[in-house]
DNA sequence: GGATTCGGACGATCAACAAA
DNA sequence: TTGTTGATCGTCCGAATCCC
């Protein structure tokens, strides 16, 4: 994890670009002699001698291999990282996927002259008296009257784009992500909804009316298109074998510690029955959940993810999963409609046959969990105040 | 000790917006 | 039409952790 600030070891960001006294560089770069950026200048160097901090030197597109680790790469292919860890077959430019278009970005700060006749931007004061002025014009999630998304901003990459617990060579099948991916208007989400509502009763009014639609992810981790090749795309309320994924709240409460949506979607369930489950023990034990679900994968895939270091990856034996995949077409097919509006839902995008499908075998999932919720919370509740 | 994970800072890009 | 703004997407640093 990374150190958080103040701890030991923390260092401000430009400081970090300085050079520590010994051991440096460290990492993947460190006596690898691919530690020059593309101006052919040491990171060192770059750091800069003078304290005036200079811009980090980034290639244009990294490989994929390097895209998948974070980790430094060059323009040569293959690049350097890859010929040290002998991967040259597979070093190729990663692709970029295109930019939304059609994003509502609300007003602007207006712009006043300066006697010079140069112009300076000046913020556009709010209605919100909750605001202060550095929230003014900047799209937040406290913004939620606008009609631009909750979530904006930079999220961490990894936020977005979840990245693997562990190593794909350790995975007997491939972890998923687990969000929502679809909004209110369905079913499922409807059902969840409600559910969300009545299972978080308990909470606390102000917890309570954090809930936010599915959409407000929607733009962002559960945006088909947008994840890496190593974090694979999710479906509601997916799950590996052994274990149910939660979806990265934690990374998005860091990254957004006022806005806090939670996902109202069947992951959120899955905390919800989880958090419920572990507070108010059920006097009447139930399997496991991952006993009584099939193992799905994500979507745009008939099989697990395939990790060129792990060869060997069996095929799926259980057929229902395949049933719940998304043809391989909508995710070209989402990403090409250039639609505004980001409540454009992912089912849409979609053929309504395997829309009603994946539906169908989702509500029934959300419906178990929601009796297994309420049913728990009647055994151990009964005479509390839930309200 | 090397490999991997992961939070998040930072950079590049470009469409939306505002002013000329 | 042109310059500015800010959202989006990507890169990769570096600490923490894993694993041989």
């Amino acid at each position: 994890m990374a150190a958080p600030h103040g701890q030991q070891g923390w260092r401000p960001i430009a400081e970090r670009r300085q050079p520590p006294a010994a051991g440096w560089p460290p990492d993947d770069n460190n006596g690898s002699g691919n530690n020059d950026d593309d101006n052919g200048r040491s990171s060192s160097e770059a750091a800069g001698a003078s304290g005036s901090r200079t811009k980090r030197a980034q290639v244009k597109n990294a490989c994929v291999n390097c895209q998948r680790a974070c980790k430094k790469c060059d323009s040569g292919r293959p690049c350097q990282r890859c010929v040290k860890y002998n991967l040259q077959d597979t070093c190729v430019d990663s692709k970029r996927k295109p930019r939304k278009k059609g994003v509502k970005r609300g007003p602007y700060k207006k712009r006043k002259k300066n006697d010079d006749g140069s112009s300076v931007a000046i913020p556009i004061l709010q209605s919100d008296p909750g605001l202060d002025e550095s929230d003014a014009g900047d799209s937040d999630a406290d913004d939620s009257g606008s009609d631009t998304p909750l979530v904006q901003g930079h999220v961490a990459s990894h936020a977005r784009f979840p990245r693997l617990p562990l190593p794909l060579s350790h995975h007997p099948h491939p972890p998923v992500i687990s969000v929502a991916p679809e909004t209110p208007t369905t079913g499922l989400t409807a059902a969840f909804n409600s559910l969300a509502t009545t299972s978080s009763s308990s909470m606390s009014n102000a917890s309570a009316t954090r809930f936010a639609p599915a959409q407000h992810y929607a733009g962002h981790v559960g945006q088909p298109g947008g994840y890496r090749a190593h974090a694979p795309a999710p479906l509601p309320f997916a799950h590996t074998p052994g274990t149910i994924r939660l979806p990265p709240i934690a990374s998005f409460d860091q990254a957004h510690p006022r806005a806090r949506p939670m996902p109202t979607s069947a992951s959120s369930l899955a905390i919800l029955t989880d958090v419920a489950l572990s507070s108010h023990p059920s006097p009447h034990p139930t399997p496991p959940l991952t006993q009584q679900l099939p193992p799905v994968y994500p979507p745009y895939q008939a099989h697990p993810p395939h990790d060129p270091r792990s060869p060997q990856r069996p095929p799926p034996e259980d057929s229902e999963q395949l049933s719940l995949q998304l043809p391989d077409d909508a995710r070209s097919r989402h990403t090409t409609t250039g639609e505004s509006d980001l409540s454009t839902n992912y089912a849409s995008s979609v053929d309504n046959d395997d829309t009603h499908d994946r539906d169908a075998a989702m509500e029934s999932n959300i419906q178990r969990l929601s009796r297994r919720l309420r049913d728990t919370h009647l055994d151990q509740d009964s005479g509390s105040d839930v309200n």
